[in-house]
RNA sequence: GGAGAGGUGCCGGAGUGGUCGAACGGGACGGACUCGAAAUCCGUUGUGCUCUUCUGGGCACCGUGGGUUCGAAUCCCACCCUCUCCGCCA
């Protein structure tokens, strides 16, 4: 979200960042004239505001000198002012939702640095880690080797729930369960992030606040008669940690990670993804969320950015790093590095996270903020977050990248301590 | 789910219709004193919006949203949250 009066001045700006990102540009003309009536409104309102309050206090005094006769006369006229002041207080509720409405639905300015285009088409590789395995045989999909050894089923999945479920057994779950562990561990002792398990269910302030909503709650599950939404990932729950709190700078940079299932509708991607892990409606995934200065925050993006890469490189899988496009930014994202691993059936590199700056972006819309050492006021923090992975696509990736002539799956050394013994 | 208590500034805590943006205490910051520190003394100490911009005004905010009133932190209604006890449960 963006200040009402940056969007006043510089508004050629918001215009062509927009314009940028594909947007029409026409709420932008209605921004301006809704912005105008508020602040007239503004004006007038506070001015009778401030006679009532006047004459008010005169009632008063009169009333207390016993002058009752005279305080009966600006109270009828008091009276009548209150009626005009409760009419265009109305009016002011009435713009400013459709000031919030618009608002609310601007994303965030994209960065400099970000490439221009229009789709991921137009997303630029950035960099590009491993070698692709060669096979001696037709690699299968994820789905047909867990499949064929029991360890994926999608039918039983489908019947307890519906599609775009799974059900994991035996060596898949425990692999599952060993991937969170690793990254956590991985995540905590190497990289100096602290482990947080949130609230898988978030009202909706904190939904807006990280800019799922009001946009976006047809990609989102609801709990019906409850202010409860499933979190989509757990950037919602741990950035919402410190939401409406002034943080001291020397805490910062703030550095989470956390484990959550996230849950989507993926409304919209039908036919997309059908089989296998790569689209569910739940997931797990591992999150890293940072909190920190304006200044340090492109630094923190990029050993986010390695942090998440770290643990691709540990598992040996290939992967390459891409930059999002301006039309293919997130809505509160200022700059994006999507994080791909190669998946061999498919023949092609497929998404397992996302690493975003979203600048002060969610931090105004969640009243995150911090105090500057040496100064009184507090300023806006900025908040970052990545996957540090996707953990289904990342046990789809194992299983595809190490799959064996047999049918078999080839385990990760770096995972073998969270093993006993192999499934 | 039942019964009760409570939600006020960085914290504690006053305030039950008028001059309360809010007493008092603590903390923090600045200054005085000191070789330095403690103690003491003096001062400062919220956010947002808006007008004018040279200085400076105005409005809103005492859990949230409504209502009563000339006037509400103070009265009324609804809701949310926290705490205690009981019930229930993992």
């Amino acid at each position: 979200m963006h200040e009402l009066r940056f969007i006043r001045e510089h508004l050629d700006l918001v215009k062509e960042k927009c314009r940028l990102r594909g947007m029409d540009l026409a709420m932008l003309d209605r921004f301006v004239s809704l912005d105008q009536s508020r602040r007239d409104l503004l004006v007038e309102v506070e001015g009778l505001r401030n006679q009532r309050k006047t004459q008010s206090q005169e009632v008063g005094a009169l009333k207390k000198a016993g002058k009752d006769g005279e305080a009966e006369s600006i109270m009828a006229a008091t009276r009548a002012m209150g009626e005009r002041i409760k009419t265009l207080e109305q009016k002011l509720v009435e713009v400013d939702a459709g000031l919030t409405e618009i608002v609310m639905t601007i994303p965030n300015l994209c960065h400099d640095a970000v490439p221009q285009g229009t789709s991921d088409a137009d997303n630029v590789e950035v960099k590009a880690w491993g070698t692709v395995p060669q096979f001696a045989f037709a690699p299968k999909a994820h789905w047909e080797l867990g499949e064929a050894d029991g360890t994926l089923d999608f039918d039983r999945a489908a019947k307890i729930a519906g599609a775009r479920f799974a059900i994991l057994k035996g060596f898949a779950s425990r692999l599952e369960r060993a991937l969170i562990n690793f990254m956590l561990d991985l995540h905590t002792q190497k990289h100096g992030y602290t482990e947080v398990l949130p609230p898988f269910l978030v009202n909706t302030a904190s939904m807006t606040a990280t800019g799922q909503l009001p946009k976006f709650s047809a990609d989102l599950f609801r709990a019906e008669g409850w202010d409860f939404w499933l979190i989509p990932t757990a950037e919602v729950p741990v950035t919402n940690i410190h939401r409406d709190e002034t943080l001291l700078e020397k805490e910062l940079p703030i550095k989470y990670c956390a484990y959550t299932p996230c849950f989507r509708s993926e409304a919209g991607s039908y036919g997309k993804d059908t089989k296998g892990l790569i689209r569910q409606h739940q997931f797990d995934k591992v999150e890293l969320v940072k909190f920190t200065t304006p200044e340090s925050s492109d630094a923190e993006l990029a050993t986010l950015l390695a942090d998440a890469e770290e643990v691709l490189q540990l598992l040996e899988l290939p992967y390459r790093v891409v930059a999002l496009c301006s039309g293919d930014l997130g809505f509160s994202s200022r700059q994006t590095f999507d994080i791909e691993v190669w998946m061999p059936a498919q023949n092609k590199y497929r998404e397992i996270s996302s690493c975003s700056n979203f600048g002060e972006f969610q931090a105004r819309r969640g009243g995150i903020r911090y105090r500057p050492e040496g100064q009184n006021k507090s300023a806006l923090v900025h908040t970052l977050n990545g996957s540090g992975l996707a953990v289904g696509r990342t046990l789809a990736a194992i299983y595809e990248n190490c799959q064996q002539a047999d049918g078999t799956i080839r385990l990760p050394k770096v995972l073998m301590p969270y093993f006993e013994k192999r499934f």
